[in-house]
DNA sequence: TCTTGACCTAAAGTTATGTTTAGGTGATAC
DNA sequence: GTATCACCTAAACATAACTTTAGGTCAAGA
């Protein structure tokens, strides 16, 4: 099977220009063109741009993702270094993850702070409630998003 | 109790400059300054900052932090737009959550697959193993990172 | 035949979030 | 008294990751 920029486009929610300029910046391996030079993608470009969306969300550089494809094309050479970049990622995506829970934390907070406020008419109520008479689960939000 | 900027950049782990930068974007509500224009962080502030880290790592820009400060210093009368924000936040941090989660079952399985590549000296046996032959957590943090 | 649509390139432009630079003030330490 | 800090500003610079623009090819349909 085999697909045009667009389909690609379409398929992936990727725009057009983005997939050029992830082909421009190397991270395409063997990108097929036909005889006048248009770009046909397969399978294997679509796992690729699969794992460029998850590095990228993982908070990898296109850099650094270029640099990931160039040691595949090198192949079992580069397995350890493959190897190694996945842990060191795995970590990195396990702190963000707990800084988001601490960001939802917060935010819960802050939203029953508000829905509180809101129905008093004012903040000034709710703003002089101290930490240990909140809600339960509230304080607890609360005291999770201030650990540093 | 009062804060240089050199102090609070230290504390929060924010540096000097970044701190100027928000003040110049507007992020602190009546920011002190000293006789000579030297500014003067209060608890407050601290907190103003800690929201900052919060929200961005939420995914917000600093236009809408600024915008959300703006709302705070019109007082109760912006309640249900703050609240508002806070709700839309909470769903962006719950859909971050989300995909981070398939990041991470991604890597996980890159992680597995290039573990046993090394073991194997070769990419070559197993890249070759079906989904159904993987093993079971492996599977099951592909199928995770595969499902659309 | 002509026009439309999907593709192409190279290069310039955009946006967000800072950082760096160059030049200046004012208190304190040697 | 002069050198060194820690602070200040305005403005230029940096970087990543795209997007837009301007100009061109090529095939299909009216």
């Amino acid at each position: 099977m085999e697909y045009s920029i667009g389909e690609v486009a379409k398929l992936l929610n990727i725009s057009i220009s983005t997939l050029r300029f992830y082909d421009k910046e190397g991270l395409f391996l063997n990108l097929e063109r036909d005889a006048s030079g248009i770009r046909k993608f397969h399978e294997k470009d679509l796992e690729t741009l699969r794992l460029i969306t998850c590095l990228k969300s993982s908070g990898m550089k296109i850099k650094d993702i270029k640099e990931f494809m160039h040691w595949v094309s090198l192949g079992d050479q580069t397995i350890s270094k493959r190897k190694e970049m996945f842990l060191k990622q795995k970590e990195m995506v396990e702190k963000k993850m707990l800084e988001l829970e601490k960001t939802l934390n917060m935010i819960t907070f802050k939203c029953w702070y508000y829905e509180t406020a809101e129905k008093d008419q004012t903040e000034e109520k709710v703003k002089k409630i101290p930490v240990d008479k909140l809600p339960k689960e509230i304080q607890m939000a609360y005291e999770k998003a201030h650990t540093s």
